[in-house]
DNA sequence: GTTAGCACTCACAGATGGAGAGTGCCAGTC
DNA sequence: GACTGGCACTCTCCATCTGTGAGTGCTAAC
């Protein structure tokens, strides 16, 4: 019996679509196989269960649907997810409640790095999933202002403000001594020489700075752009900031109630380095997105879906904000929601902006 | 058949002693309940399986161990875990490799929320229980600088430094706006002015300065005392720290292989306000403690120990570090590394402060 | 094209039954 | 009097069996 896995979606009349949805909305409300009894009594077909048998039996085919066993009834498969996604889903958008929501809660967070990890919880709250909020690293970044606070005689807090409203700090270990004089001075000449500039273009100019001063034997300008320097690595040596809340969610899910499961798919959302990676490829994609099952490839954990949403300006997105559950989720709730976060936290980065302007 | 349950443990002779210590070693080594059949094989009694019995019986009788079913094993009370802790419990001390280990990692952090994040990850790992770690909020803390950098025009980072070494940052909002030379002239004014007193002291006076000024007009010292007294109510709203790691540990305890069990323990975790709760009160009594089962009333968790010590100073400790694990948890192990935990975080903080002076 | 009917398959839940591990107790031994 | 061997008893655990119900596929009739 050959299958015919090169079918085009047009193959598909409509009531075979019809019945693809339907099969689909019921098994991720329920969790249960879906079998032509149940299908033929929920009212929106005119058909006997034999008929939808037929029906079901050639999405099976399709590669559509599957079959856990021979007499059980049928789930949909990755593919039959991707079909519902791109051609059948009906997005139900959000209410005015729950915009009210998103948009109070990251309204009123402040620094950058707390509305972050207040998307992830209001998301994984929403949408009992596990919600992701990921930044990358920060070389493209534009800033704003640079300061340096003195903590010690030799340690000293830098303070970058990026143009987009980003605020980092980081605290670093001098090699000289400085007095909270020269601190504040290096703060004024620093930012007044460099604002507007990305991180990646200060540091090359600082190192420029330093071989042209080398001679001069200006031992403040010295100073000062050695701290500058030591600023900016390490800054860009912070790694990559990733949220990710509410592992705790799908505990509650079905399908994990297997210890085994459930502990394998922890450890995999711990696994961060391999989340990262996933995720640094949606950014480049930009718009919603969602990946089914195995088109990601979490790792070891196969039925997964991931749904993302870059945030920040369209050329240059700032990071992703997304969510991760089972396959079987309501991708028709979760799709508008992601999709309004990632808006409501681009508006929130705008507003910042302009703020400082 | 009356139970003694005012029983003293002097009523415990050497060999019944000598039982409940090697019950409770192989019931935390095995995880299982312990017969005594294993007991006369394991060589340290020169009885007969049917001696022991007798043994294991009167232990039971005075609450110290108990039975599952009729024919199984004993396992120990908590009772029993308590008796041990107290008086059977042969500590054994850190390797020298440990030692290394711990006051490296603790040498090498800077800033004091990531000495606490990195004690309570590294906690974590060595004992592969859940780690914690938790401060408290700020109010006895005596500062040494307090700046102010400018963010945007009325959006103003505090970096306060403690005595301590501890550096706590906010970003508050202002009603009036800043200029950069302002915020720099108010650090210096202020940090001048503040020095070496708690955040408590430091905000009375304010009050005090702020009604005496109203008089003069001074619009620069108004602005300057108003901008301060937020800094310090904010920082005083910080709530505590608290910086729970390794919750997926407890997956491998064979305990927790139960879906529903695992459920509740992790759901528990969550449940940060109750742990505060506990540790809070451990805050209070200093030294290292170790609270077996129904003792702390961890919430519906009921075989749980927590194993708890204070850092800082004498005097005023300033947090909590410890562990929560099942009931059988190896304490021969787990109290000394939690005492050398806090002991390293308390000279970590102690050499800050010197650093400082 | 649709449907009714029937044989077939498979998972699930409950019942059964034997093996193994332990205990408690009693009577005998040193 | 303390210790031990022996034995009956209990309880869990596992594997096996069986019946039931849900579901399918196929075929023949409408």
């Amino acid at each position: 019996m050959p299958i015919k896995l090169d079918i085009h979606h047009d193959d598909l009349d409509s009531r075979a679509r019809d019945v693809l949805r339907e099969v689909i909305v019921q098994h991720v409300a329920t969790g249960e196989a879906i079998s032509s009894r149940s299908l033929a009594k929920c009212g929106h077909f005119q058909l006997s269960p034999a008929s939808l048998r037929n029906v079901m039996a050639d999405l099976e085919d399709l590669g559509y649907l599957q079959h856990p066993h021979t007499s059980s009834g049928r789930v949909p498969t990755d593919r039959g997810y991707r079909f519902f996604i791109d051609h059948l889903m009906k997005s139900r958008s959000l209410s005015q409640r729950e915009r009210e929501v998103i948009d109070g809660e990251v309204g009123h967070a402040n620094e950058i790095d707390e509305v972050l990890q207040l998307a992830s919880r209001l998301l994984s709250r929403m949408s009992d999933q596990v919600g992701i909020v990921f930044m990358p690293t920060l070389l493209q970044f534009t800033i704003r202002s640079m300061d340096f606070v003195l903590i010690a005689e030799s340690k000293i807090m830098c303070v970058i403000v990026g143009t987009n409203g980003v605020v980092v700090n980081k605290i670093i270990e001098t090699r000289q001594p400085f007095s909270r004089d020269e601190t504040q001075k290096i703060s004024r000449f620093i930012t007044a020489e460099f604002s507007g500039m990305t991180l990646d273009g200060i540091r090359r100019r600082l190192i420029r700075m330093t071989e042209e001063e080398r001679a001069s034997h200006d031992a403040v300008m010295q100073k000062t752009l050695s701290l500058a320097i030591e600023a900016v690595d390490d800054v860009n040596a912070v790694e990559h900031e990733l949220y990710v809340e509410g592992a705790a969610s799908i505990l509650s899910k079905p399908e994990f109630t297997d210890a085994i499961a459930f502990r394998r798919t922890f450890l995999a959302l711990q696994e961060k380095e391999k989340l990262v990676e996933i995720l640094n490829s949606c950014l480049s994609e930009g718009g919603l997105q969602i990946l089914v099952g195995s088109e990601s490839d979490f790792t070891q954990v196969h039925n997964f879906s991931i749904v993302a949403k870059s945030y920040g300006s369209h050329s240059s997105p700032l990071g992703i904000v997304g969510l991760i559950g089972p396959t079987r989720m309501e991708y028709a709730r979760m799709a508008p929601l992601v999709d309004y976060l990632g808006l409501a936290l681009t508006r929130k980065i705008e507003e910042e902006q302009e703020h400082r302007q």
